[in-house]
Order: C-alpha cells, then structure tokens, then sequence
RNA sequence: GGAGAGGUGGCCGAGUGGUUGAAGGCGCACGCCUGGAAAGUGUGUGUAUGCAGAGAUGUGUACCGAGGGUUCGAAUCCCUCCUUCUCCGCCA
C-alpha cells in the first residue's frame, strides 16, 4: 500500500508512477477524499480536547463535593455532536483505505515504461544444448517414461493437476530437497516450513487481497476465511506482520518450500498442457526483509542465488527486467527468469525476483527500528522463487533427453536420487 | 467438540467508572560515583497521527487482544469475535 502522505505531497510523481501501471484512475477522487477526511478529523479532535478538558473539570467538582450537574449537562451536547462527526469521519478513513488497497506499488523509475514487449533482456546464461535428434517435449516423454499421470490425477482432481510417479516424484523431492540445502547451505538463508492456508489479513499484507481474490482459493473454516497459498512469499512476509524488529537482526532471509496453489481462472487454452500452468505445484521461495538503502542490491543477490539453481542444473535461461506494465501489483521491481525448454523450443518463466520496497511492509506493518533512529522504519520486503519445480522439471527434462527417450539425471541431482544417473522405462 | 481461567507498555505485574499513557519491579539508554568494574545513585525509556517550529522540541487526538454498546467520562460495566493456558473428549 501507498503511504497517503507520499501521495497528497508527491501527487505528480504518484500520477506518473502509476500511470506507468495504468493505475492513476482514482487519485483524484483519493485525494479529494483525503482533504475531506483531514478537515473533518481536525474538527474531531477540536472537539475531543474540549470535551476532555471538561471532564477534567468535572473530576475536579466532584473532588470539591461540588454538584457537577450544571458542567455534565454542557458537555451532553458536544459528546452527542462528537458521535455524529465520527460516523462520516469513519466513512472516509474506510473509503480511503478500500482504495489505497486496489492501487498498485509505483514502479521504479529505472524500469522500462510499457507493456510486456518493453521487457529488457538483461543476460542470458548457458547454451542451447545441440541435438543429433529432433527432441521431443515433455509430454510425451514422461507419458512414455510413466512418471507423470496427467489422466489420472484429471480423474483425482480435475484438470491442469498433476500425478508424480516413481522416478518422477523422486525427481521431484530430489529437486526441492537440492534447492533448500542450496539456499541454506551456500546462501545463509534460514529455513521455515509454513503453513499453506492463511487468513484474509496475510493475504492482504502481501497484496494478493483484495485486489487478486478471484485468482485464488477459498476456503470457508466456521464462518472464517481462509486461503490456498499461491505462493510461500504469503506466510513467510507475514511471519514479522505487526512486529517492530530490531536492526541488528536484519537483514533477515528466509527459504521456504511449500506447495502452491492457483485457479488460473480465464487462462484455459494457451499454454496450458502438461506441466505448463497447474493449479498445484511445488516451489522453494526466497524472502528477504533489509533496510531500504540496501534493497537494490539485495535484489541483485537474491537473483543471483535463484539463478545459482540453473548453473548448477546446468540448464540455459535469460533474465528479464520487466516492464512497468508487467509487474505484478505490488513490485516496484522485478525479474523474470526464462529457464530455455528445447522440446517445446520456449523460454518458460521458472522465477520471479522482485522488490517490493516499503509496499508490502507498510499494508503488512512490518517495521524495524535502530539506535540512531527516532522513529520505527518500514523495512523493504523482497522475494523470489529460488525456483518453481514444474517448469523446471520441464526444462530438465527435455534437456536432459536421450535418443531412445530416457532421461539422464542433472549431476548435482543424483545425490538426491540414490545415485540414479538416469530415468528409463 | 465440552468445562474452566486469562489476554495491560520490551518483559513481569498493579489497577473494577473520574489527572491512569497507565503504580511498582526487571530490562535498556545516558549521567554521577570508581583507577576500572560491580554495587549504589539520578534521569530517561511505547505506537500512530494533526498542528506549530529550520530543528531540538512543544502541543492536540487516538490506542490497555479486536469490534460494537452504556455514560458527561471506560483499561475498569454490557455484547460479539479473536486468541492463550489448564482439564476432558477426538485424532495423523
């Protein structure tokens, strides 16, 4: 969420920012309710420090055994006008807050202005691995392997859901299994293992509520509402929600596999065969909480440790640095990473490391506070996947096809997988 | 799921309608004391937001789990919800 006193004293660099978004459509209304509500307020309190004043007073009869009677009768009136400004004072902060929650976070004015095809490719790792046969896709090689049941699991559960078998869900745990000791072992990210059903209020401090509710699912515990996860980044920022950390903890980075979940609602068709786009699938995140001045660079790092991923796996990818209009709602910043699949010749998004600067944390009220510093600070939230298992079990896969339709093993994965080098029928 | 007891500042803990933003203690910060330290001692020590000020700061308002209600006045009374603990039941 936006700070409202950024807004009112930075309208244009708001209105630009958010332009950049297509999102400047309700500032003015904001603003002219925020105008509204600061009169009123101040009134408000006027009258509240004139009503305490007199209850002073009246504290002040009755210590005296003198009758108050006269005093609280005065006063009757101002409690009764009180009352009524605090309804329409009330309207306003909730008008106000329902809208700062649909406005998106300011892109950073480094980023490319414009939509999807404004995308900068900032590198590109590995090569394009040379066939001496026409590869084949994915599909059909775990289909012909038996590892994936994509029938069977559309029978258990529906369809774009996934059945892992044998060396499949071997490879599976394997990855997952590599990338956490990855990021603990080398890159000093502290493990968590959280849940993956969250309530309103941490889904709203990450900004997937209210604004994406429609993209997620729901799930109803006595009258409660709670949420599928679509992504680790939820619980794992909400684990410091409302809490006010001291600087010498920070930074702090977390790891977290979990299982996600999304409803794709309205992207049937495209893209959506075989491993592609499910509504549940596994993933190890990366979260950090820094201080402001050393979030870029953080950034920087964390796409750095995602990116390790691919080295090892000795898999080709790209970087992107998206575009203002591409950013997810609440990223000030954000790369892509295009993990390179030959069987079905496409770069397929496996990661996705943004900063959120202080957006998150301030909807989340995450905040540390230093010996030097008078007042509590919102921390700087980042995350990225380090990385998403089914786009990258896609890209193992049909890099790591053999002629007679087996799979050899990533190196750094066969310690993982009792020592298989190879998956064959 | 049933029964009972709680939720107050960084922590412990007092407080059942009127200078209580909140006693007391611990912790912490700074100072005094000391050759240095401990002990002792003094002062300070929440968050949000409005106004004034260049600023130090001053001042108004709100906040004692959350939301509503009663009242001139609520940490204190009433209602709803959340949550913690203990016992019983159930259970991977």
């Amino acid at each position: 969420m936006l700070d409202m006193k950024f807004i009112r004293e930075n309208v244009d660099l708001a209105r630009k920012g958010l332009a950049a978004k297509n999102a400047a459509g309700r500032l003015d209304e904001l603003l002219a309710l925020d105008e509204d509500r600061r009169k009123l307020g101040f009134k408000v309190d006027e009258l509240r420090a004139k009503k305490n004043a007199a209850n002073d007073q009246i504290t002040a009869l009755i210590k005296e055994k003198k009758d108050p009677k006269e005093a609280i009768a005065a006063m009757k009136s101002v409690a009764q006008e009180i009352d009524a400004l605090e309804v329409p004072l009330k309207e306003f902060e909730e008008k106000i807050t329902q809208i700062l929650l649909f406005i998106p976070n300011i892109p950073h004015p480094s980023i490319p202005v414009g939509g999807p095809d404004k995308n900068r490719e900032v590198r590109t790792w590995g090569e394009k691995r040379k066939f001496d046969f026409k590869p084949k896709d994915h599909i059909e090689l775990v289909e012909a392997l038996d590892i994936i049941d994509f029938k069977r699991a559309t029978k258990i559960s529906g369809s774009n859901f996934i059945l892992y078998k044998k060396a499949g869900a071997l490879l599976e745990r394997a990855l997952i299994n590599f990338m956490l000791d990855l990021h603990t072992r080398e890159h000093g990210y502290a493990e968590v293992f959280p849940p993956v059903l969250v309530n309103a209020a941490s889904m709203t401090g990450t900004g997937q509520l209210p604004k994406m509710k429609d993209d997620m699912y729901h799930l109803d515990k006595d009258g409660d509402d709670l949420y599928l996860i679509p992504t680790a980044e939820v619980p794992v920022t909400n684990i410091y929600r409302d809490e006010i950390l001291d600087e010498t903890q920070l930074p702090i980075y977390h790891t977290a596999y979990s299982a996600c979940f999304r409803r794709e609602a309205g992207s049937y068709g495209k893209d959506t065969r075989g491993l592609m786009r499910v509504h549940q699938f596994n993933k190890v995140e990366l979260v950090k909480f820094v201080k402001p001045e050393t979030s870029y660079q953080e950034l920087e790092a964390l796409v750095g440790n995602a990116e390790k991923v691919f080295h090892l796996l000795k898999l080709p990818y790209r970087v992107l640095e998206l575009a203002s209009g591409d950013i997810s709602f609440s990223a000030a910043k954000c790369y892509d990473l295009e993990v390179y699949a030959p069987g079905l010749d496409k770069w397929l998004e496996a990661s996705s490391c943004s900063n959120f600067e202080d957006f998150q944390a301030r909807r989340a009220n995450i905040r540390y506070k230093g010996k030097d510093m008078k007042k509590p600070a919102f921390v700087h939230t980042l995350n990225g996947s380090g990385v998403a298992t089914p786009r990258t079990v896609v890209a193992i896969i049909e890099n790591y096809q053999q002629a007679d339709g087996s799979i050899a093993v990533p190196e750094v994965l066969q310690p993982y997988m009792h020592g298989l080098k190879e998956i064959r029928k």
